[in-house]
RNA sequence: AGCGGGAUGGGAUAGCCAGGAGAUUCCGCCGGGCUCAUAACCCGGAGAUCGGUAGUUCAAAUCUACCUCCCGCUACCA
């Protein structure tokens, strides 16, 4: 790439997605913030001039909707949230200088400025659209206010995006078929004024950022192909109140608010500024980050690094950079996407509860150091990453206990039994020699954004340690070679020192805990990585071990806890899914790194491809809801455009049903009237491929091998 | 079926972008050592044709093409 290594002479900032302000922090969350955390705390061990800020993204439809539902403002709803993930975040030692949120008033009046700036450069288009309208309520029906039809590729889709079909993100209007989510009514489209950034004329200034563009692969390579199947301009506005007004005179009376995508990454400008306002300009200037080329030389002053999660690549790498370059600011340096989070191997799902919560992880009392180890050295950044309290509990007992905690300990127990802190002598050359080489790992990490080599640093410089004490036993040397003794005890406190500023980005908390044992003036917060080839102080007191060991039984009573909750949250799947109404409502989200709903229970074991049985067993009662009826095909048509289904008629004695099956390619269509089936009769009702479905033939395996009676049932008599 | 991510000793991971020695580290296993340390620590060993095939190259885990399989999301298996 064509930045310079850090440190640099510029201001950096360092961000993480804003998590957006309607549900509880989980380790999918945390993961990104921890990274982000990390590297900001490495780049300042660096010597690097920088600030980590990030935010609460307050508005769009999912707050307004879920707020509507709880009968709450949006604004109370989205600050309830804001101030419990502002208190969370320290909690985990996610250090921000700044921790603002997108409605308050920086934020709103950079917001409206940016918007202004791109009027005044021509990109600001104004275009009547159809948009959705919900007619007996009149109201407008933006994004998520609506669903319907995908134009692209005809699958059910959000109204802002085709999130279960081609992915694209929809512009309003663009939906077919459109009903609102609120009401359930269906939508008309009616036509409206909004505002348009033209991001198509920005392609070729978008290719030559990417080329540009520091941080993971899959944020620079993604957007390529965007840019490729040629870019759409952005609808920036959208007709509701809750969000930033539109900048202008005539807008008011329309309701028309800024997208919630347009002052969301806003805030990370907003939350910069905030910061510089707090401690000064002469401490942190927000203005050399964000518009440092202004006063530099080079295009490309402000040294901005975005952590984000894969699934909002988009909006950083297109839209964001479009804006930015627009309104004069500097782009991103670096944009690093984190992979996903996965719990026992299955997709973390906030609506099944299998997900370890930031609150819960805290009530069980571990050290927040921990998580944040587990989080950044599991896998690489790009990397989805699984978590389990096993290999939790393996990591914390095997990396940090036994090595680096327990190399910390011996040495300066050692230490402070013999010498009562640091024995007279100076650091040997091999050692002086293993830590620069640590030191100039980090530097490395740093520059190519791999905070798992950060994190994994001084759990390996522990691991030398504990290998240079082994094999100069200073136990044996103590007695008839006290010199030689005192050497390698001088070493491993040096060695224990350097720890300490190597943990720093990755366990803050820990590396303080072992700074002041050492006897060390100040905080490790505040020094930089030759620190650690500084001299260790003369003395300390008895030292106490660094982490506690996760038991057996821990991690099983853990397990169990996690494997009850989720089942619990499937019994009452009906219930908990209204409420949690959409965790998907956080795709929104700046942040949202879990990996979304997975099921298929476990089939492991099994040969010939067979399911197992599913361990939960029903009760009668429950095998009664199901209303089975003998039935006889009528009529029997395929759907045009589909490759497998069916529409079939079906007299089940009581009525006749329209019924949808994948048949077609199995049986011949025409055959099929006279046959008699199986039909499951109190299904709710589905519309597939634009056809409505009521009620489920019922058939066997891949080839559909229909189910039917041998004897003389007649349509409607019940199956049992 | 579409999109995305993978495939490296028993398990988990690194290396791949910028091709070159005996392929990294952790867990587990086998054997040994130490006893300063939280049954922690250290040493040695077994164990990998780096998913397959073809190609580029003096040289491929790494680059190219095709293929297979796995995972996730989504879907016309209602």
């Amino acid at each position: 790439m064509s930045s310079q290594d850090f440190p640099t002479e510029e201001t950096a900032v360092v961000t993480c997605g804003l998590p957006y302000a309607n549900g509880d922090l989980h380790v999918g969350h945390l993961r990104g913030y921890t990274a982000a955390d990390a590297f900001n705390r490495a780049l300042e061990r660096i010597g690097q001039e920088t600030a980590y800020v990030s935010g609460s993204d307050m508005h769009g439809t999912p707050v307004a909707v879920n707020a509507w539902q709880e009968g709450v403002s949006p604004e109370e709803f989205s600050l309830e949230w804001h101030e419990q993930y502002a208190e969370t975040f320290p909690k985990f030692d996610v250090d921000f200088d700044n921790y603002g949120h997108t409605h308050d008033e920086t934020n709103t009046e950079l917001t409206r400025e940016i918007v202004r700036e791109l009027e005044a450069e021509g990109f600001v288009e104004e275009r009547t659209i159809e948009v959705a309208w919900d007619p007996e309520e009149d109201q407008a029906l933006p994004d998520r206010y609506v669903e319907g039809t995908c134009p692209y590729c005809g699958e059910q889709a959000r109204g802002d995006e085709c999130d279960e079909g081609c992915g694209r993100h929809l512009e309003p209007g663009e939906i077919e078929d459109p009903v609102s989510t609120v009401t359930g009514n269906p939508a008309e489209y009616r036509e409206r004024e909004h505002k348009f950034f033209t991001v198509s004329k920005l392609a070729d200034f978008l290719t030559e950022f990417l080329d540009d563009l520091d941080g993971t692969d899959n944020a620079r390579n993604q957007p390529r192909q965007w840019i490729e199947e040629g870019l759409q301009d952005w609808c920036i506005t959208r007709d509701m109140d809750w969000g930033i007004d539109y900048p202008g005179e005539h807008s008011s009376e329309d309701d028309l608010v800024l997208y919630v995508w347009v002052d969301a990454p806003i805030e990370y400008i907003a939350s910069t500024k905030q910061y510089s306002e707090r401690v000064g300009a002469d401490v942190y200037d927000w203005e050399d980050a964000w518009n440092g080329s202004e006063q530099s030389d080079s295009e490309n002053a402000g040294e901005i690094v975005h952590f984000i999660g894969r699934d909002i690549i988009q909006h950083h790498t297109i839209f964001w950079p479009a804006m930015l370059h627009v309104a004069g600011y500097d782009t991103p340096r670096a944009v690093c996407a984190t992979g996903f989070i996965t719990i026992n191997g299955k997709g973390l799902s906030t609506s099944r509860n299998r997900a370890i919560w930031a609150q819960e992880y805290l009530d069980e009392g571990f050290h927040p150091d921990l998580l944040r180890y587990y989080l950044t050295t599991n896998g690489g950044l790009q990397q989805d990453i699984d978590f389990s309290w096993e290999k939790f509990a393996d990591r914390v007992n095997g990396e940090l206990v036994g090595t680096l905690g327990n190399f910390a300990y011996r040495g300066m127990l050692f230490a402070f039994r013999n010498y009562d802190g640091t024995p007279e002598a100076t650091v040997s050359e091999e050692v002086e020699a293993e830590i620069e080489d640590a030191i100039d790992s980090v530097h490395a990490a740093v520059n190519e954004y791999d905070v798992r080599a950060i994190g994994t640093a001084p759990v390996e410089l522990a691991r030398f340690g504990n290998e240079y004490i082994q094999r100069n036993e200073p136990w044996s040397l103590v007695d008839d070679e006290p010199e030689a003794a005192a050497q390698v005890i001088y070493d491993c406190v040096q060695l224990s020192k350097a720890c300490a500023v190597l943990a720093e980005p990755v366990m803050p908390g820990t590396a303080e805990e072992l700074w002041t044992q050492l006897g060390e003036d100040g905080s490790v917060h505040d020094v930089e990585l030759e620190a650690a080839l500084e001299p260790p102080a003369d003395e300390f007191e008895e030292p106490t071990e660094l982490f506690e060991g996760v038991e057996d039984e821990r991690v099983e009573e853990l397990d169990a806890k996690l494997a009850d909750r989720v089942a619990s949250a499937a019994d009452g799947e009906d219930e908990s899914n209204v409420d949690e109404s959409d965790d998907a409502a956080d795709g929104d989200s700046a942040a949202d790194t879990d990996a979304t709903d997975e099921d298929a229970e476990s089939a492991d074991d099994v040969p010939a491809d067979l399911d197992p049985v599913l361990e939960d067993r029903i009760g009668f009662e429950e095998f009664q809801d199901l209303d089975l009826r003998v039935g006889r095909i009528e009529t029997a048509e395929g759907i045009e455009g589909a490759d497998e289904l069916v529409k079939l008629t079906v007299d089940i004695g009581v009525e006749v049903r329209q019924i949808v099956a994948g048949l077609k390619q199995l049986h011949d269509v025409d055959e099929l009237p006279g046959t008699k089936v199986v039909v499951m009769a109190n299904l709710e009702a589905a519309e597939l491929f634009g056809v409505e479905s009521d009620g489920m033939v019922l058939a066997a395996g891949e080839q559909a091998d229909l189910l039917t009676t041998y004897e003389d049932a007649v349509p409607g008599e019940r199956v049992r």
